[in-house]
DNA sequence: GGATGTGAAGTAGTTCACAGCC
DNA sequence: GGCTGTGAACTACTTCACATCC
């Protein structure tokens, strides 16, 4: 039995938060051909403390070595299969202006299990054109079957989108506009709002959290680095 | 003397997050010339409990009425001042590719101080080009002065464009690159990570979390309503 | 009466410090 | 010797419950 715990308990929000950024640096350092990594080292390119890196692995079950760090593969597997990269996501992406452009022509969006399913669009002159591969259907007509839909509509919509895409038993929202959505219980929402981070840094640029002292700053739970130049 | 704190005291970040929130919520209510709202309103709006909303506002100062909610003007004017909107972020954007362009045409991003005051890439087709009333300068040339710098550029660039901008003497940025940046001390960094968001939703939907039990996520430190339909 | 504002309790997350294992 | 994994302390945030004031 090499596998402890096949099932890992519940990971913590802010955990979740860095365990694809914990991934990103193995997969940088297998490219390089770096074979192994220790805790510290990933603390200080993921910005935050070596404690913290070793919390969140260690609730994946026993994957590093005392005395020498952790193995990058084993990293990388066991956090793909901690957030679920084993599966296949299909994502749909309603609202196909230069935000939802951009998210689809990203080579960074979809990626680990995730993949495009369909685009919808209001809009009668982009309905019918081709935009990563996939040509853009009417929103008024039947929504695909997914997992993932990714609402990139103005705030006014989001909410009648929402229903839709719930309709269509699409049971996790991701949504970009700036606009709560209410959906029934079971329904995962997820928000990003650009206009929210740019004020939260302004916050902190008018107060001293930033300019002066110690300016930390959280997003994602992630902590900057700020280490000296 | 009507404002008791004047300089209100520090405010926990997952307040800051939610306090925008909360200002959409009072400017939708004036925009339909509703003037009054109580804390339980705003709770149902903003996908948090009321007693969170009540916490969050008490930490500007003394702004409700006990009996009455909260006047929306005074819960507007309050929270704008607290978040430093009464100052103008000078915000330059680096990067004009499909991200760039869907940020700076937003009517929701440069909103509350924040304008737009230059723009660069390092493509020579886009250099010169007009977006959103500005000629798109070049990367190499001088960097304009501003209060924010956000950064749209491919991760393996980010760092580079987050040194430029460090060095035009800029101290916050919005970083949209999937690549955590190292800056001196006094800078502050804010990620924007669209990619961590869709992990975080797939690893809910894998678990528990999202489609069965009360799958109450969490971004910004913001609630999703989760009310049955 | 009714809703705010807040001590006190509860819960979640981080950091310290070190035992345990390679 | 060195680095992981973790109990224990600490810090941060949320929720409860109610005194306070309009």
């Amino acid at each position: 039995m090499a596998t402890p715990r096949l099932r890992p308990r519940k990971l913590s929000e802010p955990t979740i938060a860095r365990l694809p950024v914990y991934q990103r640096i193995a997969e940088g350092w297998l490219a390089r051909g770096q074979h192994r990594i220790d805790s510290q080292q990933i603390a200080e390119l993921a910005g935050v403390t070596a404690t913290t890196v070793r919390r969140d692995l260690a609730g994946l079950g026993t994957l590093g070595t005392r005395g020498a760090g952790y193995d990058v593969n084993v990293l990388n597997d066991r956090i793909g299969e901690a957030l679920g990269h084993d599966r296949k996501y299909d994502v749909v992406v309603v609202g196909i202006g230069n935000l939802g452009r951009a998210l689809v022509n990203s080579a960074n969006f979809l990626i680990r299990g995730a993949q495009l399913a369909a685009l919808y669009d209001v809009d009668p002159e982009v309905v019918g054109t081709e935009v990563a591969g996939h040509v853009v259907r009417a929103l008024d007509g039947p929504i695909e079957t997914a997992t993932v839909g990714v609402i990139c509509v103005p705030a006014s919509a989001a909410q009648d989108v929402a229903d839709r895409l719930v309709a269509a038993d699409i049971h996790g929202l991701l949504n970009f506009a700036p606009q709560v959505i209410s959906t029934p219980l079971g329904t995962a929402v997820h928000y990003v709002d650009f206009s929210i981070e740019l004020q939260i840094l302004m916050y902190h640029l008018n107060n001293g959290t930033g300019p002066l002292g110690g300016g930390l700053l959280h997003s994602l739970g992630i902590a900057s680095p700020l280490r000296g130049t």
